[in-house]
DNA sequence: CTGTATCCGTGTTGATACTG
DNA sequence: CAGTATCAACACGGATACAG
């Protein structure tokens, strides 16, 4: 009795040598995966993580930053005196996780059940654009295209048939975007034209706008199931 | 306090349009990515999913298929007359959820926590061959190779750099490996020799010995972090 | 034998309120 | 801003009982 209450406090995982099984002890509670996901582009600040995370209560997000510390993803950092906050940052071993939401992120726009008309973080649609990125369709295209996302800037560099999106000024751009993440996405992945959406003061475009059509087109999803 | 109790009644999703936040509401329960492991080289039946995963229980099991096969991942099949049973098994879709598992496992691989020794389903051990397969290793390769793991046979097939795996009978190979599933792991990722699980009775080789030893080595784990 | 349904103890989750 | 405390609802795992 008393040994198994000692054994299961433990915290529940999977006996299972399979990799799957262990990546799941360390990064398979609720929320777990969306925290990393948040911090995919750079440090962020607890309050800044919720923000992205619409629906996380605090005593869960601590929880699940203390897990991913203790997992060795994740490590709190206090930033110099000037500045003096704490953020979370993932070491390089979590940054490798990519892999695992792009995976997630292509098989999941199949199924019949997504809607892309849901809220969505500013960090969520750059690393969409990192998976679902064309070359095919960026051939010959070298572009710098900024992103203005409510607080957060991103900075996109096309070149040679590869993407690169980081989070930085959107300054020395070809065009800059300004708008709530869910209004881009209604651009890209939701078929809205670029008007429309400006019309409706959801969006701004300044500078190459037909840099800002083709944009639009580089990042298509994969067609539906059933 | 009605209304709220509904709403969440529609089973706790995250709102959030991003890819891998669908990937969760669908795959993200307990158990239910092991499940869909157990079936990704193949139908299983109720009791067969179930042996795969220690620590399981029934209605856990119950709930998980019936949450799978709503979601469009996998559909219950009766086998005609003669075997009247029951099977579960993937559908199209379903099966295209192998990258993930690909994506967690080589993450998880390098995790200092990871622990290669714990129990494994012969299903596991199928899938992380054809997850750390180097193409290098194996050049110039062309072999069959049998494995009857326990109640599971399955039939490896390595020729142009690639490696092939399914389930079926071990028949016109080159080699037969026979045992349970953790000591053909201990062989390929734990570095004991063939020599010595055949000792010990827990391995057996038939057929090509040279072929055995070079087996082995095609699977290279990634180096751990810290 | 193959599942399914129900009860129960426990741990996890989430909403709200609150503190440094 | 960055969490902690509390509490209610829920999910999990185990046991058992039941149905085809």
């Amino acid at each position: 009795m008393e040994l198994q209450k000692i054994t299961h406090a433990a915290r529940r995982r999977y006996e299972d040598a399979c990799g799957a099984a262990h990546a799941l002890d360390l990064v398979g509670e609720r929320w777990a995966l969306l925290v990393i996901r948040e911090l995919m582009l750079g440090p962020k600040r607890f309050s800044d993580i919720r923000a992205g995370l619409p629906g996380i209560s605090a005593n869960v997000l601590t929880q699940r930053l203390e897990g991913l510390e203790a997992a060795g993803v994740l490590a709190r950092k206090r930033l110099p005196p000037p500045a003096s906050a704490q953020v979370y940052e993932l070491t390089p071993w979590g940054y490798e996780s990519e892999p695992i939401f792009q995976a997630l992120g292509r098989w999941a726009a199949r199924s019949p059940s997504h809607d892309p008309s849901l809220p969505l973080s500013a960090v969520s649609l750059l690393l969409s654009f990192r998976t679902m990125f064309d070359p095919e369709r960026a051939r010959d295209l070298d572009a710098r295209i900024g992103l203005r996302l409510g607080e957060e800037s991103f900075l996109v560099r096309i070149a040679d048939g590869r993407i690169r999106a980081v989070r930085g000024a959107a300054a020395g751009t070809d065009l800059v975007l300004t708008g709530e993440a869910p209004a881009v996405a209604a651009a890209v992945y939701g078929g809205q034209s670029l008007a429309a959406l400006e019309a409706a003061g959801a969006l701004r475009v300044e500078g190459d706008r037909a840099l800002a059509e083709r944009f639009v087109t580089l990042f298509p999803l994969p067609p539906k199931v059933a």
